[in-house]
DNA sequence: CGATTCATGTGCATTATTTCACAATATTAG
DNA sequence: CTAATATTGTGAAATAATGCACATGAATCG
């Protein structure tokens, strides 16, 4: 019985956590893997595997475990990554060039299918990947005419509310920033944030208290 | 009163999160900042600002509010980015090159002091940093030599269980790990995954939802 | 075929986190 | 000085998420 009405956000982002390893366990090794030894990969606790897969219907089979195909094909229909999604990219600096040059976006369904800069410099020039840099006064446009659904944003901050606003205006569904500021989106348009420096907050705060021989943190 | 005896892990997530808005308005604008408006600036509850200072002293003012200036001190002291810290980041692809070349790491006082890779047309390259990209090899001897305390990966998937294992038994406190996959670290450092496809999937997750019209998920 | 083993699916207790609501304290106006 | 207003800090209530523990069904063995 599948029961939609009330999925914790985390077991979204366990899902997607899930389907790294079963990809890799699919290229060789038994068919079938069991809560306990999928949750070892993933570093959760076997009861919470079942219990997110649960949410979505009745995937394995009682004394057996999961087939791991099948597994890895409802995962991504429930994550709605069985089918591609088309992208553009605002920003091409370092890390915008290196996003749209990662294989593993392509390999995942994630197409991008237009990059943008403000820089007359950049404007023009070919990528390895075979895009061209677009002035960012062509955003509108070309959003419309490849139907780009997701927007992903490597500016510097104090561009970023700006160039969401162009997206969302122009009809993105989805933003991705990378920008360490807070974008806002209207109702029409959600947005994910990425910053890697609150990561590495995390990380040190957790380090001075063990230096500091503290319990907590 | 200062309890630090449980402090829930989003708190920790969340004070890095509030320090971006308190730089920018350290620049101008009034020196004082209430719960209300911090807490609008970071899209949270402004009880859930204030309960999250309170875990760690009483800084505000009844009546008033929080002084931004000492605010921000505060923060920076509970998560130790008041020091410096001292990095090295092993494989210098797209994505090793643009996060050494970033200079916001710098300006919050993490120094990127050795970039490794075991690609020999790599090794000896010296980047626009300064760094000069180091064999593989080198990783125990420098990370002592140096004092490195935080190791950061950006291998492909295959080679981050490896260097996980070469970076904490040289002694690194820390990993942050951009890899896709869960790497495993002995007692002695603890580590952070960064995954920017989960974001995606996230997105697409929701995406799905509302093109079907669904009202959850 | 009955007994044994294995591993799922899930109700329920537990634990974690957020939010409310208000007493306490500071400031401002009259 | 008193009243009105602003805004913190926090106990208690509400909400959310996790993990236990076990009934349930499948597979295997003798
Ligand atoms: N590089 C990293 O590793 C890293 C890490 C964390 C966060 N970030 C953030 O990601 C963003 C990009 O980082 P980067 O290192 O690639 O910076 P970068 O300076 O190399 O690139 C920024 C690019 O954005 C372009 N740009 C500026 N304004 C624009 C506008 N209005 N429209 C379109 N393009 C515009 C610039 O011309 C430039 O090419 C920054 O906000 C940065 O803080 C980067
Ligand atoms: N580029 C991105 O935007 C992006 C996004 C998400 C995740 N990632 C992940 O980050 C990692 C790096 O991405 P990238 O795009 O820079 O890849 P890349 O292929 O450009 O760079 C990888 C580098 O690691 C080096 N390397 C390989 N094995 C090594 C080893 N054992 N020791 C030291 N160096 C080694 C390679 O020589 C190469 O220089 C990958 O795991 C990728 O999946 C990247």
């Amino acid at each position: 019985m599948t029961k939609e009405s009330k999925i914790p956000n985390p077991t979204i982002e366990r899902l997607a956590f899930y389907s790294r390893p079963l990809e890799a366990l699919l290229k060789g090794g038994p068919p079938v893997i069991s809560s306990e030894k999928l949750a070892g990969l993933c570093g959760v606790n076997p009861a919470q595997v079942r219990k997110d897969l649960a949410y979505f219907g009745e995937f394995g089979v009682r004394g057996v475990g999961y087939e791991i195909r099948d597994l890895l094909k409802e995962i991504k229909g429930i994550l709605a990554t069985d089918r591609e999604w088309t992208l553009c990219i605002v920003g091409m600096g370092n890390l915008g060039i290196s996003l749209v040059e990662n294989e593993n976006f392509k390999k995942r369904g994630y197409l991008f299918v237009a990059a943008f800069d403000s820089d007359t410099r950049k404007i023009g020039r070919q990528l390895p990947c075979g895009l061209t840099i677009e002035p960012e006064r062509k955003i509108r446009e070309l959003v419309r005419e490849l139907g780009i659904e997701i927007g992903v944003i490597t500016t510097p901050s104090r561009a970023a509310q700006r160039v969401t606003e162009i997206l969302s205006d122009a009809g993105v569904k989805a933003i991705l920033n990378f920008a360490p500021i807070q974008v806002r989106t209207p109702e029409s348009c959600i947005v994910e944030n990425v910053d890697f420096s609150v990561k590495l907050e995390n990380l040190v705060y957790h380090l001075e208290r063990l230096y500091k021989g503290k319990k907590n943190g």
